[in-house]
DNA sequence: GGTCGGGACTGTAACGTTACAGAACTTGCC
DNA sequence: GGCAAGTTCTGTAACGTTACAGTCCCGACC
């Protein structure tokens, strides 16, 4: 009795209704377990017919391998998970990030996990729990900062994620991004076409890295366009609605007030309106206003808005194949995508 | 050599600098596994030093479960799925639906995974998917109908569950839901004091359980107060901005239009108003409107608009409480919930 | 006719956890 | 002094998978 080999326990491979395991392919087929799971993987040692004949059987008793035991065995998690920052936010667009990120991962065996933190925790956290815990294979940043410490941290541990904006840090890492650059000149040039020549920029956090790329945009153009600056700084398209509302009022007061604005985000635009309009201004004749979109609903807004779309689901979309093939070691270079903004469109008349 | 003990394997505990498991702290505690593993969870036969003095050491080095582990071994995943519809959708509420899980699932080992089906598919598919593979030990679903095969493909085989929204299957079962039929009877009674007569209803999709519960209260209400119906059933708040827009406007040309509408969504709420607003008539003046929304737009929009307002953030803390309690087989009727709606909020003046 | 090589499979162990059966030791009781 | 009954710990096996080391058999080669 030196083998401690139950005869009992050879059979249950069809006893329990339970989901079909290898060894129940392997108990159907007469092999070795590790030999079905070899077939099934396409090895090279496995005869060409045997192949065929346990992947057969596989696919009639709709065999599914189990998630825990390849991840207990081989680490392999098979999950992705996107880091969300889950502040309230005006016209959240995190639901189309999420079906485009879906929609990419239904053709893989990634499943996609939300991981939450709130602003007042560091963003670092959610970040260190997956990678310390295992428990994704990739992770989905957004809100990326010029000198981003998820990055960072991920890189120095090789941990394979995608960030939605680029970095400023000197290292290539995958990511997508949405050319903020070329959005706000656009936007300088139809304003300036309009024949505005005081512009205000409604712009993104400082500390987030399309900040500074929306912003550079918008000063080159104004340099290369001849018109002048107004500054409104002490808002974000972060901020509450009662905040830009409150803030552009006080702006559109003032002496010089711009009569054209530029806005990084959808959202925030039904505020900035609402306080021009609150000053007494009229959209499309004292003051225009070019604005980002990720939704359809500004132009039924104010048709007198000019919109520039932002697609997020494809973002989504692109993250989500950016992250999978840092997974597979794909190269950087080929992890990195720029989308350039659509024309600005216009709904008067 | 009867037991093939592999002295080398005694102390690799300490080795590695992976994260710790029970046999590290096994091998720094000096005790079994099995003993490790108990004392951690206060099970009843470990000493009451034993016990501190392992969750002292797994406290220090940080020890966290092995989620694989775990679930290899018991079948259980800490895993609650969301399945979602990725279509289009207007004023898409589902960030927020998400926010409120993810808060309320912090507190709790349990993770967010989000399982996508498009509208072609079958719902029935992706909840299938996760019972049969066992990928989560809860689901959340939305867009509830009144007879919901996917409720009762849960119910048939005991697997938790909470559906945003009610059916009539005369079974309970966990839920949570708005008040629709009292937002119906407030948004009518509202416009009947306001002097209207003529009253249409922007209802949810037919299919969907909600939408009984908003019609009865409309029709309740109607006749409660003497008003008369203008039917506009060709349309629904899950049409594209497009059509409802068209339909509208081809509403606002027949000869006894309505003069009031209630709107059960406020993403459906912008492309109505469009539609009023191209047949040239004016909101507040020649009709009104009350609607739901769960963003806070629709009173920058137009103000003349009249609001209910819906928590979704909620709806998904209540989501996940429910899904958590059931999977914890808590008696059902504490795992139903309904929120009523708050009063019809003005911005006029 | 023996040996070598390779093709095609099998067996064992291990990933980290927990259920279950046991073992060692103490205490109390007759 | 012996035995039953705790009390507190240990050992083994198993969940499903895969890496790795065999094993077996066949044909080729010298």
């Amino acid at each position: 009795m030196n083998k401690p080999h139950d005869p009992a326990s050879e059979t249950p491979a069809l006893s329990g209704a339970g989901r079909p395991t290898l060894k129940t392919i392997a108990f159907m087929t007469g092999l070795a377990v590790t030999t079905v799971s070899r077939a099934l993987k396409d090895a090279p040692e496995i005869g060409e017919d045997t192949r065929r004949r346990v992947q057969l059987v596989a696919r009639q008793v709709g065999y599914r391998p189990n998630r825990a035991g390849v991840r207990l065995r081989t680490g392999k998690t098979n999950v992705i998970s996107l880091v969300l920052n889950t502040e309230e936010q005006i016209g959240g667009f995190v639901s189309d990030m999420i079906y485009g990120i879906s929609e990419q991962l239904a053709q893989t065996p990634y499943h996609l996990i939300v991981t939450p933190y709130s602003r007042n925790n560091d963003p670092l956290e959610p970040v260190r729990y997956v990678v310390e815990t295992g428990s994704a294979d990739g992770i989905i940043i957004s809100r990326t900062e010029p000198d981003d410490k998820r990055v960072r941290y991920m890189i120095e541990r090789g941990f394979p994620f995608s960030a939605h904006g680029r970095t400023d840090m000197g290292v290539a890492h995958p990511f997508h991004d949405f050319d903020n650059y070329a959005f706000a000149r656009e936007a300088v040039a139809r304003l300036a076409a309009l024949g505005r020549h005081r512009l205000a920029l409604l712009a993104p956090p400082s500390a987030l890295s399309y900040h500074r790329h929306m912003r550079d945009g918008f000063s080159d153009a104004l340099a290369e366009h001849g018109l002048q600056e107004v500054a409104f700084d002490n808002v974000t398209v972060d901020h509450s609605i009662d905040q830009i509302r409150a803030r552009t009022l006080q702006l559109m007061q003032r002496p010089n007030r711009p009569d054209g604005i530029v806005s990084g985000a959808g959202g925030a635009t039904f505020a900035l309106v609402a306080g021009i309009e609150d000053a007494g201004l009229k959209l499309g004749e004292d003051i225009d206003i070019v604005s980002k979109q990720s939704s359809k609903l500004l132009h039924l807004f104010r048709p007198q808005l000019l919109v520039v779309n932002e697609n997020i689901r494809l973002a989504g979309r692109e993250l989500a194949r950016s992250v999978v093939g840092a997974i597979d070691g794909a190269p950087t270079e080929s992890l990195q995508s720029l989308t350039r903004p659509g024309p600005v469109v216009s709904f008067r008349d």
